[in-house]
DNA sequence: TGTGCATACTTGTATATACAAGTATGCTGT
DNA sequence: ACAGCATACTTGTATATACAAGTATGCACA
């Protein structure tokens, strides 16, 4: 026998994908899925809550719940901020900004991004820490046809990684993950030694 | 006022940082920590719970609750059972078994897996399908000094990725990802064109 | 015309309780 | 000696209940 807020979940499932509730629109709340299903209403709650850290569905106080965008599947790939990414692991995370700027596209740049050459773009180069211990370099070029004010955000409390998701989350990528050789002025900024060996992720 | 149950998860994550519980080592049960915390068993649970989802504690049922293997961060990559990846998008999950047998080392493989040419491995290949779609081929050697009863297992039931976890779970792995063209039996398993573009993952 | 309050919803936290189910240990009877 | 059972632990599921806190709506009063 199936637990009670396993079959809710699935009827939940099964509502979303045959169409019949779409990105956006609400759920029963919580007190209505517990009556639908003959219930308690904590157990329609945990339904919903382990939708919601399934990241299927979404709440908030005194509103209610709703279907959330479904993210692009890419089964054994999984984008996320790097800074939950460690605060999850209870650690601490900080970053260096060596680079904030908007300069203009270089050929490699405005193709890849499909925009004419010196067409201005904005430029970050992050160091990403982990309890004080450089794990990630960031080199990001983002097209300012799509975003504003980029440049005016507080990079050290909030992550661009995390503000262009919210502002621009992406709905297509293309990953590329090659071993690379690191260059000097990088391994320089992650404090191992040049022509370490390295992996490296392009995500257009 | 911070929530009770972040409390005790602050506690726990304290006392694993802190070295005073090292991976492994097991937490309070359930109700240990509620009597320790002066809170109910649920409210205790809940701070398990939500440590279990983010992968820092394991439990099992009648044995108790643990802290994990500290899973060699790889920030942005994440060792899923490809089941659960399924069956968490609420998609059905089947497989097909294309080979199970054990069979005399090759030369490559040998190397790979530190023993002599020759040796017996247990070799197995697994197409997995997303609601019949296949979606991954998995070409797997397993060195039998490590594992006893690998082929017994019943894999219709319980993925063989699953299963090595339990018994053997990866403490350190190296991983190479790479773009590369299919081959002509591998194209057919998962009913694509040969010469298609693949990404190609190595654990060992 | 509004300002503000009461009210009725929503989700969030917390408790006490009950029973089910998995596991380990030790004891008892053969 | 040992098979099997009783027991005491563990986590898993489920309920009923209570209050806190955020949000929206409408009504009353100035």
């Amino acid at each position: 026998m199936q637990p009670r807020y396993r079959v809710i979940k699935t009827a939940i499932l099964d509502a979303i994908e045959s169409g019949e509730m779409k990105p956006g629109s609400q759920v029963p709340s919580e007190n209505q899925l517990a009556q639908q299903h003959g219930v308690s209403r904590m157990t329609a709650r945990r339904a919903l809550s382990e939708m919601v850290d399934e990241g299927i569905l979404m709440r908030s106080q005194g509103i209610g719940t709703f279907v959330s965008d479904s993210r692009p599947m890419s089964s054994m790939l999984e984008i996320k901020s790097i800074r939950d990414e460690i605060e999850q692991r209870g650690h601490r995370y900080t970053n260096e900004i060596l680079v904030l700027e908007t300069s203009p596209a270089s050929d490699a740049i405005a193709q890849r991004l499909g925009i004419d050459v010196g067409e201005p773009v904005f430029h970050s180069i992050i160091v990403h820490c982990e309890n004080n211990l450089p794990v990630q370099y960031e080199d990001r070029w983002v097209n300012p046809a799509w975003i504003n004010d980029y440049l005016d955000k507080d990079f050290k409390a909030q992550t661009a990684n995390f503000y262009l998701n919210q502002v621009a989350p992406l709905s297509q990528a293309d990953h590329s993950v090659e071993a690379v050789i690191v260059e000097k002025d990088i391994a320089q900024a992650l404090l191992i030694k040049p022509k370490e060996p390295c992996l490296k992720i392009t995500r257009r």
